[in-house]
DNA sequence: AACAAATTGTAGTATATGCTATATTTTAGC
DNA sequence: GCTAAAATATAGCATATACTACAATTTGTT
């Protein structure tokens, strides 16, 4: 008695190799999301209050210090950030290049959420989760909508 | 010589509450992400082949049968599904009602970045991301848009 | 200058999620 | 029934990201 049918279904196995790659730009947007939050979090910090500390990138993202200093340590290995024990965290170039780019997807996606009718409070925390799933595709039309 | 300033802020301190909040729901959303993916798929198998199996799940994840192994265990424990060894994948009650839930918000995400302009494509890709970060009130908001 | 407070670093732990390699079981074909 | 193929399970490994506890360093106050 068979556990299981086997189908053999050359069209689902397409089906099946683009859902694959839909999860794997799914996984890889995530891989990269944590570096974009904290790129994009220290940029914020430096200007607004002339330098990023731990203690603040922690508060704002609600995890502990510990956290924040090994996550900083793994960035400051991809060339994002630059850090030294007991001093005031840096962006570098690179950094800075995206924490730009994530800023401006940030906004447009809280600007298009507030423009389709969703509360600001709900669109800045729905905005924070969205940014990192946004194609450029998907980004152009969100600005066809807030230009119409 | 001071190598960062001090500032007191009490505004900027809610400010940080306020976004420390949001990132906590962006981890909430993700911890959560996986079961959601994974009970829509089951349930998308057993009613277009008749059974989930493994091999099937790891396929049009885009992983290894290992991986989808483990989150299976995961997923049992938290009430999910029901598995036995060499046999087919089947969902509980409460992963039926999960499953149809993110079925519904991935359908509905999907014809908004459609309705919105978005090639077909990129917005299949696009939803898988962001259909977890979509609270009551964008979901609504989409709703509204694609009613008009 | 001394001491308290705040911040940061280190060690160890935990879970999640991914992989390779190999063993075991089930299914399919002859 | 036997064997090959396919599917699944197990062991071990890796990285990411989170925490607690405690130590070390810096900053602020007196």
């Amino acid at each position: 008695m068979p556990v299981r049918t086997r189908r053999k279904n050359p069209r689902r196995a397409v089906a099946t190799e683009t859902a694959a790659h839909g999860h794997r730009r799914t996984r890889m947007d995530h891989a990269q999301e944590l570096a974009e939050d904290y790129v994009e979090l220290i940029d914020d910090l430096i200007q607004k209050c002339g330098e990023a500390r731990a203690v603040d990138i922690a508060r704002h993202l609600g995890v502990t210090h510990v956290t924040v200093t090994k996550s900083i340590a793994r960035l400051q290995n991809e060339g994002l950030v630059t850090s030294a024990p007991y001093r005031s965290i840096f962006l570098t170039d690179k950094g800075r290049l995206l924490a730009r780019r994530a800023r401006e997807r940030h906004r447009l996606v809280l600007d298009f959420l507030i423009a389709l009718g969703v509360p600001r409070n709900d669109a800045e925390i729905d905005a924070e989760g969205i940014e990192h799933h946004i194609s450029p595709r998907t980004l152009d039309a969100m600005k066809r909508f807030l230009k119409r």
